[in-house]
DNA sequence: CTCTGTGAACATCTTCACAGCT
DNA sequence: AGCTGTGAAGATGTTCACAGAG
């Protein structure tokens, strides 16, 4: 299969959410011109990334709904009970813990990790907090396929470290630094105040078409 | 001056991170080499991303850390003490609220903003939960830059519309929907779930080089 | 001689436009 | 006729490679 490229990846996850909603109207297809206009792109381009994958349309008709659902979940390994860890019981990690939108897409939260004595042993949503002191030995146990790190900046690298030495080789980074990896992990880099520094840039630079 | 590409704002806003780390360390100057190797791109990368503003490097030399790190402060805006306002004080909002990196990198939590009675008037790290019935009002006065929306799905388009209304042009959004603004208004989105799946697919379909 | 700054070459991503199926 | 699927064109982003400053 060709390489395909991240920003397609990302608007085939956001395509689906919009035909959750399609299917709860009970709406049977949907356009290409109405799926971009969901998601606030071009029709050509819903096409363009659809067709990397696959004929799922009818000429003349558009895209069967349900269907074309089915295939992006397919496509996007969506109710595949990933298993995934959360290290770092702080704030954001504990947030992150009782999020819905989790489990509601077939995430399984299986364990979440601190160093810190004094959350050790709560309970999060269901989960008791661990001992960093197990990690290495837990993960050969509970063999998360995704790992999320929200650390402070200075632990994130000994972590994730110890992340992909138990083989896990995806990782979604919530420490306020980057890591280095080999190059067979994905790591995806979640920077709030970068965020809001691209949004003050805009603010001063005006980035209005 | 000329349109400068999202990614490009990104990885500046990325090597000032850096910076600031070479900076502690008493390092006087940095090559456009050791700035990329930092930041997981390439010296090329780094030198084109800063010609856009300006020639900041001494040829032979490399980049001065403290003048460089002044110059993309000034870039990005960062220290101009922007006033942010959270909507939805659930677990992200409360999470986002104390969050030491927003001080840290100049921006003012302002106020944070809930619906639900049982919030309303709590307290989030020396900041009062207010209530939405005033929203509008308290917009006027307390003139917010930037609003972070973490309410549901349900509600964000509805707050987005209030946010837009009082004169906000940024936001950083993290309801896990799209939401329709006019084109002055720069909207980020932080959709977890979403970042999640672009894992799943890269390690159904290995992304690795 | 080192390392920046930058046009030009290259690669990647997006949009166009239309042939062809329903 | 309506709408998909897709090569080709166009736009945008990245890398190369080297002239020139220090």
């Amino acid at each position: 299969m060709k390489r395909i490229a991240e920003s397609s990846v990302r608007r085939l996850a956001l395509y689906l959410r919009f035909l959750e909603d399609f299917t709860k109207r009970n709406t049977p297809t949907v356009s290409s011109e109405e799926l971009a206009n969901a998601s606030g792109t071009t029709s050509a381009q819903v096409r363009k990334d659809l067709s990397f994958f696959g004929s799922f349309g009818k000429r003349g008709l558009g895209y069967p709904v349900a269907e074309l659902a089915t295939q992006l979940r397919e496509i996007l390994g969506i109710g595949r009970d990933w298993r995934v860890v959360i290290v770092g019981a702080g704030k954001i990690g504990a947030a992150l813990a009782q999020y819905r939108g989790f489990r509601q897409h077939g995430f399984m939260l299986v364990a979440v990790f601190d160093n810190d004595p004094t959350r050790v042993g709560k309970r999060i949503d269901g989960v008791t907090v661990r001992d960093m002191t197990h990690f290495d030995r837990d993960l050969k146990t509970l063999k998360p396929h995704i790992a999320i790190v929200t650390t402070p900046a200075e632990a994130a690298q000994g972590v994730v470290d110890r992340i992909t030495k138990a083989g896990i080789r995806a990782i979604l980074n919530f420490a306020p630094t980057g890591v280095q990896v080999k190059p067979d992990v994905t790591v995806r880099n979640v920077n709030m105040a970068l965020e809001l520094e691209v949004l003050t840039y805009a603010l001063l630079h005006g980035d209005d078409a």
